[in-house]
RNA sequence: GGCGGCGUAGCCAAGUGGUAAGGCAGAGGUCUGCAAAACCUUUAUUCAUCGGUUCGAUUCCGAUCGCCGCCUCCA
């Protein structure tokens, strides 16, 4: 990112490999969603312009063999888990990219990619299916820097190559013929059947961004196959450069571990909120650590990332709800320029988020510390809080600060307490604090009254 | 077998050829009717192990051990 230069001057074509939608999202599916909402929010940060583009899988074979397994059409199935993808991507804080192209509704740009590769040599037909000619592309293996030569021996035996007729054992499918009547298929100018998984991509992105577009990202998993072959596909098609920048995002482990549904350690975004987790505090742990490093998820860390985010927030309230007399104070509207200086520089340096945060936290200590004794004038509030809500324009953790009523009745107990405890009739102040406690509403007294919140 | 990443305090972890960010948890203190919150102080003579290069390595090189990923339509 640092020496990023987009092909048109301050606007920049990003596209993310989005989810296939089978099933709820799942941590790991989110620490790239988060990545990639992180990317284009430091872009826009920086003053590009971005258009940020995220397909969505929604025919494949896990999906048609459920959606068959649940008496659905697979738009029907997929619709759940599309409904559900963007309401866990609200909850954590995502913006919604510019474009999502679903591959089901993107089948005529698919066609015509595969009939230009057929055209220039790079395809060929193999009964009712259409492969991609590994040999026609020399440069295959450039992006995941994969040496097939000391390669294939070991794994070749790992290759069913008697289950296809293709010409070379890396060969992968551009277009399925019908394997069974049921199987979804579309009737086309080269045959029915449906898009294998790779062509998707370079169809979709190619026709949002265009031939030649700034950055492609997705999941460290996807480096190879999935992108190598959209590269094939794509350079094989148009003889041009795809890609200029590619970034590819470091998976989580559960306690150590690949998370996976065998070992008892796969959690999906809801499993998480289900144990009483809040999002914010999800998506504080998911921007705590790089993306291009692995990340160990634990519900300790978690559990230690909730009191993060809540702290920070209330942080946020107390300064921006403080009583300041007018005037400024040199060292706190320094601190503010400093910490934003310090905050882009860590992003500079390729995203780093974890540097980011203690950023943020070295600015809260020392505001902080600047409330208690009473030193926070009225222009370093406004200069302070500017600074924190630019920061979090791109980190979106702090959250929106919702001033919600109370209804009458908490209010009246609160009110109620505060006389009691003017009264010094404590006891009745501590009563009415735990019921209250009961209900879900916790008090911090302050000096000015009583401040309280939820939980 | 091929390619790649990682092993840093109780936990999550950043980082650098020149002497260890940040968060959580813990300890002591200030404040407070008590709390809570906040603030202050404190917590790794040490960065998996063993060698090597260097004036100096956690940081570079080699080996070993352990963990993880890709090479199978898994983010």
């Amino acid at each position: 990112i640092e020496e990023f230069r987009p092909m048109k001057e301050g606007e920049v074509g990003f596209y993310y490999c989005g989810p296939t939608v089978w099933n709820y999202g799942h941590i790991g599916n989110f620490r790239s969603a988060i990545a990639a909402d992180l990317v284009r929010r430091y872009l826009k940060f920086k003053g590009f312009k971005v258009i940020h583009v995220m397909n969505i899988t929604d025919v494949e074979d896990r999906i048609i063999a459920e959606s068959q397994k649940a008496g659905l059409s697979i738009d029907d199935y997929t619709a759940m888990y599309i409904d559900a993808l963007w309401e866990d991507s609200d909850a954590l804080g995502l913006e919604r990219p510019d474009i999502v192209p679903r591959a089901t509704r993107h089948i005529p740009e698919m066609v015509t990619l595969i009939e230009r590769l057929i055209e220039n040599g790079h395809a060929y037909r193999s009964d009712d299916s259409i492969y991609y000619r590994i040999a026609a592309f020399p440069e295959y293996g450039k992006l995941s820097k994969i040496n097939f030569a000391g390669n294939i021996a070991g794994a070749s035996e790992r290759v069913d190559t008697d289950k296809y007729d293709k010409e070379d054992a890396r060969d992968f499918a551009l277009w399925k013929g019908p394997a069974t009547e049921t199987e979804p298929a579309w009737d086309t100018s080269i045959g029915r059947g449906r898009p294998g998984w790779h062509i998707e991509c370079s169809a979709m992105s190619m026709k949002y961004l265009g031939e030649t577009f700034d950055i492609h990202a997705g999941g460290i998993d996807l480096v190879f196959p999935h992108h190598e072959n959209e590269v094939a596909q794509s350079e094989g098609a148009t003889g041009k450069q795809f890609v200029r920048y590619w970034i590819h995002f470091e998976h989580l482990k559960v306690d150590g571990e690949t998370m996976s549904k065998s070992k008892g350690n796969y959690y999906t975004f809801r499993d998480i909120t289900a144990r009483g987790y809040s999002p914010a505090a999800v998506r504080y742990f998911l921007l705590s650590v790089p993306y291009n490093k692995q990340l160990n998820f634990t519900f300790d860390a978690l559990a230690g990332a909730e009191r993060t985010v809540a702290s920070l927030r209330d942080f946020r309230a107390r300064l921006s709800e403080a009583k300041t007399e007018p005037g400024k104070n040199e060292k706190l509207s320094e601190a503010a320029a400093r910490a934003l200086q310090e905050f882009e520089a860590a992003m500079d340096d390729d995203l780093n988020t974890s540097i980011a945060l203690a950023v943020v936290h070295n600015l809260s200590r020392e505001v902080n510390t600047a409330l208690a004794r009473k030193q926070v004038r009225a222009e370093d509030q406004r200069e302070l809080l500017a600074a924190i809500d630019r920061i979090d324009t791109v980190l979106n953790i702090f959250g929106e600060q919702q001033r919600e009523m109370l209804d009458s009745e908490i209010q009246s107990l609160i009110d109620e307490r505060q006389e009691a405890r003017h009264r010094r009739d404590f006891s009745r102040a501590d009563q009415i604090r735990d019921e209250l406690a009961n209900r879900g509403i916790v008090l911090e007294d302050t000096k000015d009254g009583v401040r309280w919140k939820r939980r």
